[in-house]
DNA sequence: CAAGCCAGGTTTAACGTTACACACTCGGGC
DNA sequence: GCCCGAGTGTGTAACGTTAAACCTGGCTTG
């Protein structure tokens, strides 16, 4: 009991006893056992990050700079794939798996608003992107349709008119991509550029193979885009290099506007415009609402967090030299 | 008791009794608690994988497979960033940190093996990378030699003769890039191109931001080179970024070759010539080593496992049309 | 028909921690 | 001289699980 009470700082323990305690568990090399803490505390001290995939710029971007966040409040963070599956998403949320965690931070695809809320079944909760109406727990998000429409704002003010919106999903739970189609008809409405479904392909997943593929089959259709806003910079690495493939030039022949802000899309070739919401204050918002849920409990109000974004203008939707 | 032989599946329970059990299990929502599973058992269920940065396409590629290979296992996988830093790693060798971990798959870069031997002290490790003579664990490599000469031996068979290594490293621990430049200076010596200090800078962290500087310097320089081997994909696209900010051609005027196989290298403009591990491979020998490990004990002899690589020849290195 | 056995089920104890109650000592204060 | 309280330290019990020992009838077997 005492050396728990020189451990954890406890008060009334005189320092002669703190140091002989200190020294013996330096000399037998005494860790103090988690599992032991955590059943006895009724916590693990660790919380969950379900993302669809972690080789994905965004979420490796962003899973970097959570596990900082996380570190720094005391937290440690269990990375789980969801791939986007609809029953590996229910099990993260319900917590299943050899290693409990108290919470968790949850990028929903396959579920919607109302089957998270079920399956989540009270745990603390923190999504991160555009839920409906009302999440089933705290929420962080960037507003996904005014970015959009800034973003081919922006590619309609280089006079293009032919814009290709890439990342319109099947998969139910994808609010986002929702939200950025609707930015995108209401950017195309508002310069009186009629919607064309079929410049909306769907992908199912955001990866650069998809993007390539959707952008592609677009350029070899009959009726090509000269400009694409891609859900992610994944799919708009896709889409400059089915591009390439075509010999096309990027931005002359086809301008590229991706969104994420990663890297990546920095150091491309042409470096990619890109959509860039605030990573570091998503990151550092979900885990310190997510701690507050956990340590306070649920008597409090669902949350709605809305980070800032930042449209990067680079190489790949610069006006071509000749139009 | 009934109940925990129903739920892990031990005879001696009826039938009937097992229903009645399930049946109430469903119904009043009953969830075994891992804390004290592990406590009875003195095992966490989960593993670290202690890396750099997470945000590095290579280790999030690997990531994305380990975690795969994990879950198949039935370990839980813990991401914990090493930033290169060598207390933070001497704190992941150690399993420090409130969630404890049953042993490792470690990518050093700060500690040398003697260091990472010292501060395992005996936890399960399994080691990423060579590791001097005999490592302190269980270790998988690639041969990072020979993969390094085949790469450079393919950009001087183009002709090129001032070839370039960025990656080599002030860092301690990492005796990958001290085998790549080996195979870099064999391959010249082979070729007989004398081997020039200045054509491989060092680099402090294997980003495309220092890929970029590294090689704009000697792009800038009184003899650039006309061909860059660099020790990432993601220096290599630093690299390839250079080049383009300085109006100079990818391959004419600068070939380029990356390592890791990475997606991000095929989706490149112009697509990356990479020297590809067989990441599956690795992820796949990482776990099945470390499980053994913890499973069967220490009465096991440290095995050395090396995994096959591939060198993808794309445009970033193609012979140009008019050399 | 007693002994033995077996399937099915229950009791006990232990894993390491810590909240809480309890015990002890030592200076004052009345 | 007695009590009080502050400052320290110790004992107890409980968190939920499970290996192992232990019951308990019914059934086989010699």
């Amino acid at each position: 009991m005492t050396v728990s009470n020189v451990v954890r700082g406890a008060p009334n323990v005189s320092d002669a006893t703190r140091q002989r305690v200190l020294e013996t568990i330096e000399r037998i090399g005494y860790v103090p056992n988690s599992s032991a803490r955590n059943l006895r505390a009724g916590r693990s001290g660790a919380v969950s990050f379900a993302i669809p995939t972690i080789d994905n710029s965004y979420f490796a971007e962003l899973a970097r700079l959570l596990l900082d966040e996380a570190a720094a409040l005391g937290w440690t963070v269990l990375i789980e794939q969801t791939k986007g599956d609809g029953e590996l998403e229910r099990r993260a949320l319900a917590g299943y798996g050899p290693t409990p965690t108290d919470g968790l931070v949850f990028f929903p695809q396959a579920l919607v608003a109302d089957e998270v809320a079920a399956q989540a079944a009270g745990r603390p909760l923190v999504l991160l992107g555009e839920q409906g109406d009302r999440g089933p727990g705290d929420v962080v998000i960037v507003d996904n349709e005014g970015a959009a429409r800034e973003a081919v704002a922006h590619l309609l003010a280089l006079g293009r008119r032919r814009v290709a919106a890439v990342g319109e999903s099947p998969a139910a739970g994808t609010e986002n991509s929702h939200r950025r189609i609707a930015g995108y008809r209401a950017a195309l409405e508002e310069a009186g550029v009629p919607f064309e479904p079929a410049l909306a392909p769907r992908v199912d997943h955001y990866t650069r193979a998809e993007g390539a593929e959707a952008v592609g089959a677009l350029l070899d259709g009959p009726a090509p885009p000269d400009a694409v806003f891609a859900f992610n910079d994944m799919l708009a690495v896709g889409a400059v290099h089915a591009a390439r493939e075509r010999g096309l030039r990027v931005p002359e022949d086809l301008a590229v506007v991706g969104f994420d802000g990663t890297d990546e899309a920095r150091y491309c070739n042409p470096p990619l415009t890109t959509v860039a919401p605030d990573k570091r204050g998503i990151a550092r918002e979900a885990m310190r609402l997510l701690n507050e849920r956990i340590t306070r409990g649920d008597d409090l109000p669902y949350r709605t967090v809305r980070m800032g974004h930042e449209l990067l203008v680079r190489g790949s939707s610069l006006a071509a030299a000749g139009s």
